[in-house]
DNA sequence: ATAATATTTTAAGGAACTTTTAAGGTTTCT
DNA sequence: AGAAACCTTAAAAGTTCCTTAAAATATTAT
């Protein structure tokens, strides 16, 4: 499970991120509204932890604009004031649970996989990676349309993220056991690939190694 | 005339109730998705009013849970947001009248009244998404006459909103599942229905994946 | 029944996109 | 430097899709 979790006191948001990770929640942090906005509009979560008191807009106002542009992504309302009004607002908005702080970080587990496990008829259609979305049922990355080749190869490499795929690997994935070993093939298709990464300035790069294949990594990492 | 009226704005609530069973109708009334599950499902209600966003459960999720029990009960949406989506979700899942907050309870009275004198059985007969609505009885698409095949493709796409589907399954559910594969007569119907599209000045659209079939979307989505 | 009208099928050219092929260029390693 | 591995590009070949219009069929009105 992915969630982004969206809060402006860092020490606490450090603290509920180990917690979180440490139980199998891979954790996105965004520090004000602003920030959050920007990545919750990514099909990638699974769900969103939203401060209501936050730098530039409130959680309110990214919970709002969330829903606006019809993104349901279940999302659970923080709030420093256990104050009934905002308890309101936020779940007329169309947040799906409330949480006052303070909480105990395995209770806001607890209800994060409640809130995930509710729709549970839809086969995973999304597989993502850093801030790269493929969505399997379009074949779209990020919402840019690929070919049946390019599809296949980045679903390889986000199926295996930080891992050394062999062109071997990729061609009898992509084209068949039999093709015969034209290499070439493998490469053209990654340099298409790499374009498309450019185009929407993704923080994910496809790797070489030399000898051994390729790798689907994030920029920052080695 | 006895209803059941699932809200949770308890001040909201309150007054409404009041004016309704001063006017005679009798009210149940519940403060969450799932308690009004539990009540709706009983064959004592003349109507259901039902908020969208509620805790626990939404009413739409209430609404999907009644039909797919096969509880016929008439059902009035309200919804905080005058958002047309929902009343379209609303209306789909099975709803039989719809109503914006605020509004006067004189309103929701009579919508009652009238709803529960209309014959309860009515089988759904319009499908929509987005800005087009269907008439199955008429074969009519934002009130234009449709032929037979226009009709069934179009009655396919609405039903699966933003889903990709293959000719062949179009094929098989338009031509019958002997159908040999005439793909062609798929893109023919596309093309027809792409034109009327326009002439409805629709915001939805045909949009084509190649290789893996058509998807109805709205313009300004993905 | 016949004509008028509408719908469906068929067909074909061409547009748009994908894949393959090939060739020359760059990087990396010894 | 030389060889091997890799990159990039673009033209050729191959597919899929779109559009149109005429022919065949069905429907409706007179």
């Amino acid at each position: 499970m992915r969630i982004l979790y969206v809060e402006d006191e860092k020490y606490l948001a450090d603290a509920v991120i180990h917690v979180l990770e440490k139980s199998g929640i891979s954790v996105d942090y965004a520090e004000d509204g602003e920030e959050g906005l920007n990545l919750a509009v990514k099909p990638i979560y699974d769900a969103i932890v939203l401060d209501i008191m936050l730098p530039k807009l409130s959680g309110i106002d990214v919970l709002r604009d969330l829903r606006e542009r019809g993104i349901k992504t279940p999302v659970i309302m923080l709030s420093a004031l256990s104050q009934v009004e905002d308890k309101i607002k936020g779940l007329n908005y169309g947040a799906d649970d409330y949480l006052a702080k303070p909480f105990k970080t395995a209770e806001l587990a607890a209800r994060l996989r409640a809130l995930v496990r509710r729709p549970a008829l839809k086969p995973e259609t999304v597989i993502s990676y850093s801030d790269l979305y493929y969505n399997l049922e379009d074949r779209t990355l990020n919402d840019l349309a690929l070919s049946e080749k390019e599809a296949n190869i980045i679903e390889s490499l986000l199926k295996n993220p930080e891992h050394v795929l062999s062109k071997e690997y990729l061609l009898s994935h992509v084209w068949g056991s039999d093709a015969s070993g034209e290499d070439n093939y493998v490469e053209v298709y990654i340099s298409y690939l790499r374009k498309k990464l450019e185009k929407l300035k993704s923080k994910a790069k496809i790797k070489t190694i030399r000898g051994l294949g390729y790798k689907l990594c994030s920029k920052n990492s080695s």
